[in-house]
RNA sequence: GGUGGGGUUCCCGAGCGGUCAAAGGGGCCAGACUGUAAAUCUGGUGGCUACGCCUUCGAAGGUUCGAAUCCUUCCCCCACCA
């Protein structure tokens, strides 16, 4: 398929066209500049990788001189979206959404603007003005119920709402059913495109495929009240190639807020995923040069990936989400976690470095007149017992600043501190300890 | 209420007088390999002042030089009968 518009045929390589309303989209875009949105839910205080492709999206769109605007739902986070949900959702207290779109504004605007600092090489001619962050509270709130229904609910046919993939798949399943605050949810989001459409010049929406139902009610009102026409594209639901959705650990979703998950644990997130997801990522989530990602996925091919690919995958989505320093950071505390030697360090480098690890302090005259590493081992917690502790030690699997060590009599003392006033212990791979005189 | 079976270490499960800190498997912990993956392989898996000692086999008593193993009582599970 080829496109008149730069901009399709580049979500088109990136993987990121699921559906789209109609073909003069193209049209329109190759005219010139448009305005779109794309509408984040407040059901956290965070956005997490789940809710990146979104960000992404929009960003190409910005990267390419279009007018992105995101769209922070404090109205129809009151409400709850029933796609893709099973069951009816929790309501939300007003205290804790206005706290969730807050954190979700500033995720956003954070990670738009940063998409313009990056690969300056594959950036177009693109406008520096702020990025507007709409709240659909502010149009929604005002509304009275009898006039809403009036004026917006007479354009929509039950018949049609019915055969929406979201309520018919809720009310299949009896057990659940649907309440008629969630069934109403589509005359919301599709009243939010009709309102942007007039005041924002809005002609399109982007969503994940889940939203087509909600995204198609918007076109349609649009249609039916103005006469013009609207679009909608939404770009695939994204699964690893083992089947694994976005963004989820065993420890659950892995958000964009540093407060929830630490740019070292983001980071790391990137760097464990398959060789089969990085061609496909490195498309999606970051704006490198096509040939570039080429080259990369040669690498992979050739079957020579020694998680180089992965590195700089999560370096670049690091970067956006995060900013460069912090990924930098990610990259350095990676190397320290695993395995490189710890020495010469400052307390400074190793307090952010390990700021996720626990810690123990001790008085200086102790560790001065020095401590048996079993003791240390038991005292710190890494081991229960000595017994255990020993077992450790034998096997070869304790560690101090990552150097393996030699036997049970090892005796630590402030020569073995690895900066100012810490050492670092580690029992394992992956086990680490800090250990501060004070 | 009656009869039969059973409660073993993190879990499952063997053991039925000394050779039992207790087989085997799972899990977990390490190590090797590797790419911070998976798989595989190796070792370990009650505690301690450690070639020895102490505490553990539902609970409490008892027999015995010696008990997870035998006896008594109690508690709890399961099956069948009423």
């Amino acid at each position: 398929m080829s496109f008149k518009s730069a901009m399709l045929e580049d979500l088109e390589v990136r993987g990121l066209i699921f559906q789209k309303t109609h073909d003069e989209l193209d049209e329109a875009l190759a005219e010139g500049p448009i305005t779109l949105y794309c509408g984040f839910d407040p059901s956290a205080d965070s956005l997490h990788i789940g809710n990146l492709l979104g960000i992404c999206v929009l960003a190409h769109f910005r990267r390419h001189g279009h007018n992105p605007v995101a769209l922070v739902g404090g109205a129809t986070g009151l409400i709850g979206d029933p796609s893709g949900k099973s069951e009816e959702r929790n309501q939300l207290s007003e205290e804790v959404l206005q706290k969730n779109l807050e954190g979700i504004s500033n995720d956003l605007r954070k990670c738009l603007d940063r998409a313009l600092e990056m690969h300056p090489e594959t950036l177009g001619d693109v406008s520096r003005d702020e990025i507007p962050i709409v709240n659909n509270a502010d149009w929604m709130k005002p509304w009275s119920f009898i006039e809403f229904l009036r004026d917006v609910g007479k354009s929509f046919r039950v018949n049609a709402m019915l055969a929406k993939d979201s309520v018919k798949t809720r009310l299949e399943e009896r057990e659940q059913g649907l309440s008629y605050t969630e069934f109403s949810y589509m005359l919301i989001q599709a009243y939010d495109f009709l309102h942007l459409f007039k005041e924002h010049g809005c002609r399109l929406q982007v969503g994940g495929s889940d939203q087509w139902g909600n995204i198609t009610a918007g076109t349609e009102l649009i249609r039916r009240t103005t006469g013009d026409s609207a679009f909608g594209l939404t770009f695939p639901l994204i699964t690893s190639a083992s089947g694994q959705k976005l963004g989820k650990t065993e420890k659950g979703a892995t958000y964009l807020n540093p407060d929830r998950n630490s740019p070292y644990e983001f980071y790391q997130y990137w760097v464990n995923r398959e060789d089969a997801d990085c061609e496909r990522f490195l498309r999606m989530f970051t704006f490198m040069p096509h040939d570039e990602i080429d080259e990369l996925a040669s690498i992979i091919e050739r079957g020579e990936n020694r998680g180089d690919v992965q590195r700089r995958l999560a370096h670049e989505v690091t970067w956006l989400v995060h900013g460069k320093e912090e990924a930098d950071k990610a990259v350095r505390a990676s190397k320290m976690l695993f395995g490189e030697k710890i020495e010469g360090m400052t307390d400074r480098d190793l307090q952010s470095i390990f700021a996720d690890v626990p810690s123990t302090s001790i008085e200086r005259g102790r560790l001065e007149s020095g401590i048996g590493i079993l003791d240390l081992i038991t005292e710190t917690g890494l081991r229960g017992s000595k017994s255990d502790a020993r077992r450790l030690v034998q096997d070869g699997g304790a560690y101090i600043n990552n150097e393996k060590v030699d036997g049970l009599d090892h005796v630590v003392d402030t020569a073995q501190l690895a900066s100012e006033s810490m050492l670092v212990l580690r029992a394992g791979k992956k086990k680490y300890h800090v250990l501060a005189v004070e």
